[in-house]
DNA sequence: TTAGGGTTAG
């Protein structure tokens, strides 16, 4: 069909010859052949133009070009035709294709002989080293974009906002943003989105909020981005609220914004809102593809559901090693090892590789369980067959799992040979083993060297605190308090969330601001009586201030996580399963306090607190007691 | 002739 003489091609670059010596056929004709996989560039059959000064010619050929090879002929005929002097347009597409496909050594010395640039020529190679990544090049082709006295327009601004946003620098965000004030295009649709983008992204909320409430027209992105980012600032309730708002605005959310709202449910913790969302997904016939399947089953998880997690994750059709490792870190939040373990077979059964986070997961999911054996086993196996150099997370899951066994010889060993460099994690995990075991010294020395990292976090000094409590050293509890107090660090205040049907209700510790808090409060009075009967003993030792102990029962008693199990108690049927949130570690006392009252009471009650999830039924909980 | 922004695991 066509008949052509092979032959190779061989162009030399911005030739001043003419290439084509005949025209046969339409360009778009001519290069059909070449999408064939089978046909080589240097096998290419030669086109036959004639000399044309058409732009109109030129750009359809160039839109139809498939390879840098023939857009380099095509160019080569431009200049011979003088088309570059006498039309812009040409040259500016010529342009747009290099930097498309990143032949900046083509892109450039166009760019730079120009006779003349129009805000197209600008913006195409501002935008090329945006997308790029070469910062320097795009501020530096900018700021000449400037001087040379054009006027930047909206399509070179989002370019440059970019990479403020990719750089997280949001003073030369907030630079930028006062030339599209001083350019008047602060109500441009996308030079306002890349705004906001940006300062979401640089965590400036509060910037964005005031511009995306301020645009006559948010589209789907811009909806998304806001969502994303309240979740990420621990405002998932707000996440979910806006996305509610965005459907009443007419705005139909497609798979991304899916993913983004399965997270905002993740952060959240919330079920009744993860099964609505799920709800959404099925009705609106969204595919379980790999991104939006991954995203579900770490939803599930977080929630506290694994089993909805494992649902998910057994209906996938496609998965990758990002799905099968937070199926791993799914059964390892929830104490479920040997899940975890018998899951690793089974992923590389299917012909996936596990990478470094895999075994992150299953070192985490060994050390929640206290399988010391299996854990070192992964370590080995890391290394030795998958040439994977353990990180500082591996070290840190390895040193929680020493630590939880009371195997400190072992964990110092460990942390002194490291090569890697230690982190607050580190010697979080140090010190939270040291706690369990009431190795006190050592405990001093991990507080050191998480002191030294990060001095300025509360949670570090309660630690030691608890850790001098229990083993009955009040003088260094009392040394603790001073420090903190002459720091100006306060403990961070506990919070529990618990979710009812339509509705998330926060308690902190001795709330009183919850509409149902005396049925609440008659609730957690009638409870402590059936609880002392059952034998629990309340330990006052983890109440921190400095106050007699009937204040300290006082204040123990009404610890947010207890008054948030006390309105599940009463507030959500009977039988059904109680799901609280903490932000901090479950305290110890609350932790029996949950065993006790889930035996009495016959509820499950599933906690997720800063680390991990705690299963508590008929008296007993799914940490083993090692938290 | 040109452009921007949102998505999965520890």
């Amino acid at each position: 069909m066509y008949k052509f003489k092979y032959q190779t091609l061989f162009i030399p670059r911005h030739s001043k010859l003419p290439l084509f010596s005949s025209y046969s056929a339409t360009a778009t004709a001519l290069l059909d052949p070449l999408t064939d996989p089978n046909i080589h560039i240097a096998q290419a059959p030669k086109p036959q133009f004639s000399h044309t000064l058409d732009p109109k010619f030129y750009l359809s050929t160039l839109i139809n070009c498939k390879n840098v090879a023939h857009v380099r002929q095509v160019h080569a005929q431009v200049a011979t035709n003088g088309m570059l002097v006498g039309d812009l347009i040409v040259a500016n597409k010529l342009l747009y294709i290099y930097v498309q496909h990143k032949y900046f050594d083509d892109s450039y010395p166009l760019f730079d002989t120009l006779p003349e640039r129009n805000p197209v020529s600008w913006s195409v190679m501002v935008g090329g080293f945006s997308k790029n990544g070469d910062y320097t090049k795009c501020f530096g082709t900018f700021r000449d974009y400037i001087r040379s006295g054009e006027v930047p327009d909206n399509y070179t601004l989002p370019c440059v906002i970019r990479v403020c946003r990719d750089t997280r620098d949001v003073k030369m965000g907030r630079l930028i943003h006062n030339f599209v004030c001083m350019f008047g295009l602060r109500f441009d649709h996308f030079v306002c989105a890349a705004l906001v983008d940006m300062y979401a992204k640089c965590r400036a909320i509060d910037d964005a909020w005031r511009l995306f409430d301020r645009m006559v027209k948010r589209d789907l992105v811009t909806w998304t981005v806001m969502i994303g980012v309240c979740a990420e600032c621990g405002m998932a309730n707000k996440s979910l609220a806006l996305f509610d708002r965005m459907k009443e605005e007419g705005i139909l959310p497609d798979k991304v914004a899916m993913v983004t709202i399965v997270n905002a449910c993740a952060a959240l913790g919330a079920m009744h809102k993860a099964k609505t969302v799920h709800n959404y997904i099925s009705s609106k016939n969204f595919s379980l593809d790999v991104i939006l399947g991954t995203a579900m089953i770490d939803m599930y998880a977080k929630c506290g559901s694994v089993d909805f997690a494992w649902e998910t994750f057994d209906t996938m059709r496609e998965r990758n090693v990002i799905t099968g490792s937070a199926m791993i870190a799914a059964f390892g939040y929830h104490g479920q090892g040997r899940k975890a373990i018998d899951l690793f077979p089974m992923m590389l059964r299917s012909g996936i590789s596990p990478n470094r986070v895999t075994f992150v997961s299953l070192l985490y999911a060994c050390s929640h369980a206290g399988l010391v054996d299996e854990g070192r086993k992964f370590c080995s196996l890391m290394h030795g067959n998958y040439c994977i150099r353990p990180d500082v997370k591996h070290y840190t899951c390895l040193v929680d799992l020493l630590g939880r066994a009371g195997r400190f010889d072992h964990a110092m060993n460990l942390i002194e040979n490291m090569t890697v460099e230690k982190d607050e994690g580190l010697w979080g995990a140090l010190l939270a083993g040291c706690r369990i075991h009431g190795q006190v010294e050592l405990a001093e020395k991990a507080a050191k060297s998480l002191l030294e990292i990060q001095p300025k976090n509360p949670g570090h000094y309660v630690l030691l605190s608890n850790i001098y409590a229990k083993a009955g050293k009040w003088g260094d509890v009392a040394k603790i308090r001073e420090l903190m107090s002459r720091r100006r660090l306060k403990k961070i205040p506990g919070w529990t969330w618990i979710e009812t049907e339509n509705e998330i209700h926060q308690f902190s510790t001795g709330d009183r601001t919850h509409p149902r808090s005396k049925e609440i409060y008659t609730e957690l009075k009638s409870l402590s009586k059936k609880l002392e009967l059952a034998g629990y003993i309340p330990d006052t030792n983890f109440v921190l201030h400095d106050v007699d102990e009937e204040l300290k029962l006082g204040i123990l008693y009404t610890h947010s996580e207890k008054l948030a199990i006390a309105f599940g108690l009463v507030g959500t049927p009977e039988g059904t399963t109680i799901r609280i949130t903490k932000n901090l570690r479950v305290c110890g006392d609350c932790h029996t306090f949950s065993k006790f009252v889930s035996a009495i009471t016959r509820r499950v009650i599933v906690v997720r607190d800063a680390n991990r999830f705690h299963h508590f039924r008929e008296g007993a909980c799914s940490c083993g007691d090692y938290w």
